[in-house]
DNA sequence: GAAATAGTGTCTTTAAGACAGTATGTG
DNA sequence: CACATACTGTCTTAAAGACACTATTTC
């Protein structure tokens, strides 16, 4: 048997398959500094009513990035964010229907770019905070709140996929540049302070932080400051070559 | 329509589905230091005669976990080692014959433990030394050498996962206590360097390894020490309790 | 006692935290 | 000029690398 005839031969309906969904984690710092993500009102059964990542089936001719980047554009009307494959979650029973294997993603994104295409998707749209009941890596699920800090109640096993998020996050920024992917092209030495604090939960030391960052020769001053803020204006950055290579 | 109107409704089969495999890279460290993996020789087209990692359909009652969990104990006559989900694979054509997508897992095991199951399974089963053509955790495709330095030949995308094993355990050798699972349950500190110097590839300085890996409180003197050895005998030591949780 | 590696003590180097003090905008 | 925050320089502290020195077994 020759490798044509073997495909020819192959029958892939002999097994009973689970569907295979993407998810994505969009994440952002708001305007009171706060981690937020965006949840998707479900209008469907099961758990109508609940809040959900956005997320779809993959499509036979798509690859899971592809999928995942697809999602991002039609519920959030976003191209060209961060994105990275978080984790696959595959228990039996996650979804009530059916069985369904979702591979988590999570995106990255400035707020301000976030907050205007906002403006042009459904009112099901919504940017919950993060309330982050553990400290450091410890994991665990977190919780969501609405602008008036009530809570977002999740559908099926999202409040956990959002908590790894944060806990992936949380790790990746001591060692990989993904601080600048929540802010915009230009900003200042603090501004990326208060992105790393939001996402640590905790404050961080001034000078050594700055010292740290400087050191790491990731940013160059753009030669132009801030104005108009009512004390000496800091310099602002910008974010060197990226030369970060994925995976999928 | 209510709850249970919609999932009778619900048609899992509208959509044609990609399959979904599981594939371990189950890693250890044999008596000359060198970090090696575990390969099965392809016996069917695509790629037939090429080496490949252990791996099989997720039955449509099994947790990915679960799937991982079975094939390490049917290819490789192992259970209860340490365990974790990689990275889930997922481009249109990385199997020439459908849709698969693969959600890699990394295992972990005493070179013994592999040695003693090794014994009782097939002989297509191997072993492999692996090369990593990169330092640190620059990551990439590493090349795999049979006991004579021969290189094997990989099927699929595998030379990729096994990469990003490597580049994996790299990372979490860092902060998490996983060089314990590559070794018995009584190990001396320098055994202990030694295992790291194979899963980072470089030599470690013997004093500051001492010191972290004492300062860290993950493991305890057994009270005993080697014997017939030549020189001063080292003291034993054992890990002391998992307190790692698991997702998925 | 020689050989070989285990284990200890100390000096140096490096990075982070603390903090004082200067710089430069807005009002 | 007052105020607020940016930025600089120095001291302290903690961890890692280097290295000298002692300890304990086998042969």
């Amino acid at each position: 048997m020759n490798e044509s005839e073997f495909s020819a031969h192959y029958d892939p309906t002999k097994f009973e398959r689970p569907s295979v969904a993407v998810d994505v984690v969009l994440l952002s710092i708001d305007l009171t500094d706060s981690l937020c993500a965006v949840l998707v009102r479900r209008k469907e059964h099961p758990d109508k009513g609940a809040w959900a990542l956005p997320g779809g089936f993959v499509r036979i001719d798509e690859s899971l990035d592809a999928a995942a980047a697809r999602i991002l554009n039609e519920k959030a009307k976003l191209r060209r964010v961060f994105l990275e494959q978080l984790y696959t979650f595959g228990a039996v029973h996650r979804d009530p229907r059916t069985r369904v294997i979702t591979v988590a993603h999570y995106a990255l994104v400035d707020f301000r770019r976030l907050a205007a295409s906002y403006a042009h998707v459904s009112d099901d749209l919504v940017v919950a905070r993060l309330d982050v009941p553990w400290s450091g890596e410890a994991g665990g699920a977190v919780r969501t709140l609405d602008e008036r800090a009530k809570p977002l109640r999740l559908a099926f096993d999202h409040a956990r996929i959002l908590g790894l998020a944060v806990k992936r996050i949380r790790g990746k920024l001591n060692y990989a540049p993904i601080g600048f992917e929540l802010l915009p092209e230009a900003f200042t030495l603090f501004e990326l302070q208060r992105v790393h604090q939001a996402v640590l939960g905790r404050k961080l030391n001034k000078d050594s932080f700055r010292r740290k960052i400087l050191a790491s020769g990731l940013i160059e001053p753009t030669g132009a400051a801030q104005t108009n803020v009512g004390h000496r204006p800091p310099a602002l950055y910008h974010f060197l070559k990226e030369q970060g290579a994925n995976h999928g």
